[in-house]
DNA sequence: ATATAGTGTTAGATTAGTCTAACAAAATTC
DNA sequence: GAATTTTGTTAGACTAATCTAACACTATAT
């Protein structure tokens, strides 16, 4: 099987492939924190043993054995993050750090054990969904809660993204998953959102907030 | 800090100093899997590093260093061991090389919680002691249960080795830790012992089973 | 005390993963 | 379209961890 670094690889292409529509060896280089010389040999090999398609100067691309390891990767670390924050009770800005390498385990019995002591969920703690065994997907498609008009209620299900910084802002704003929302006005000038909440009836959130925050109708 | 090779090695090194008085290059060699003048450039380097003291052809010895490196990853061994037994449901065949995997991660908080969740455990699934978090380790001396007599009442507290295919021996007698034994008698031939225990009035356990057995007078 | 077996060392090679320096190609800007 | 910036490639080097082949030292046995 992949060795840690491969299996790094493979996580970080799906997940730039999702971001942007084409994946470079500028934006791996910048994603992983390796030169860009490095990531060039890599990716050669990558393409030798199957995992990417490439040619030089081209972008590159997961092949469907590639993008099905990087998923079932992606379960283990999303299984691992929720493992670790409902019954060992981390917080969920504890969890990537440690989960970043817990997911290269080589041990299936572990991570289904977490999925059965868990009843199967469905998403991580950070409302990331948990690809299947088969490396399958469901796509949420939840809407930013940056994009939402005045008067909206809705729930938030979810981050784009998780970094420490902001899920401790979160945290200091009482702003958890679940969480009802409603939008009370919007400033013209800077797209800020006042916003309304349990126990907090009047919170200014900043655009780059909102447009983090992953929202649907409630 | 170390890489996985080397937290290996230390524990290796602990190991066996625990089993034979000197440890040399080619106990390593065997215990790790690796050629000798594999095992040779790692000692010089571990020397470099201060993780053991070793000259040419002589005996390797652990620093104080290495010795509290090694015992820290036993540590993590071990605790991951009775957190995948007592709150997984994992059984204690299947829980080492799980283990020999999580005792490499870096994240003192993950093992902290699992010794918080479990109320400070003092020993693994195995009976072997637990270090503290300063590497110190309590000297449980137990008795094998082949040096008891006819007659002996004894609790099986610990285990010599813990090999798979021994312990699900023991699961097939339905034999476990805390379960008190009585010795009916010795048979004077083989050494073999007539064992009598819950639900089971008369086992016959070969020498070899008996010496891997740690007891207690009941 | 010598032969033999066991143990340890050296030399040299290999693989994975990384780096910097220099240059080349492609894309963007003017 | 030419200049500049960004992106990608090559070449060459390095470290960690491993190997085999050959030889050297030590310990054991006859
Ligand atoms: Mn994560
Ligand atoms: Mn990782
Ligand atoms: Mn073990
Ligand atoms: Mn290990």
């Amino acid at each position: 099987m992949a060795s840690p670094t491969v299996e790094n690889y493979l996580k970080a292409l799906y997940a730039l492939a999702n971001e942007d529509d084409e994946v470079n060896i500028s934006d791996l280089s910048i994603h992983l924190k390796v030169s860009k010389p490095t990531v060039n040999s890599m990716v050669k090999t990558l393409n030798q043993q199957d995992w990417v398609n490439y040619e030089r100067y081209k972008p590159i691309v997961l092949t469907r054995k590639g993008r099905k390891a990087a998923a079932l990767i992606l379960r283990k670390h999303r299984l691992t993050e929720m493992y670790l924050v409902e019954k060992m009770g981390f917080g969920w800005e504890e969890v990537h750090e440690i989960a970043e390498q817990i997911e290269h385990v080589k041990a299936p019995a572990l991570f289904d054990r977490m999925d059965k002591l868990m009843d199967f969920p469905k998403v991580d703690p950070h409302g990331s969904p948990i690809p299947d065994k088969d490396g399958n997907i469901i796509d949420q498609n939840y809407k930013k809660l940056s994009e939402c008009k005045v008067g909206d209620q809705v729930v938030l299900l979810a981050l784009t993204h998780s970094s420490k910084d902001f899920l401790e802002f979160l945290d200091s704003r009482e702003i958890s998953l679940k969480l009802e929302l409603e939008i009370k006005a919007i400033e013209p000038f800077d797209s800020s959102m006042l916003i309304s909440y349990y126990n907090h009836p009047s919170e200014t959130l900043s655009q780059k907030v909102c447009d983090r925050l992953l929202v649907q109708k409630s």
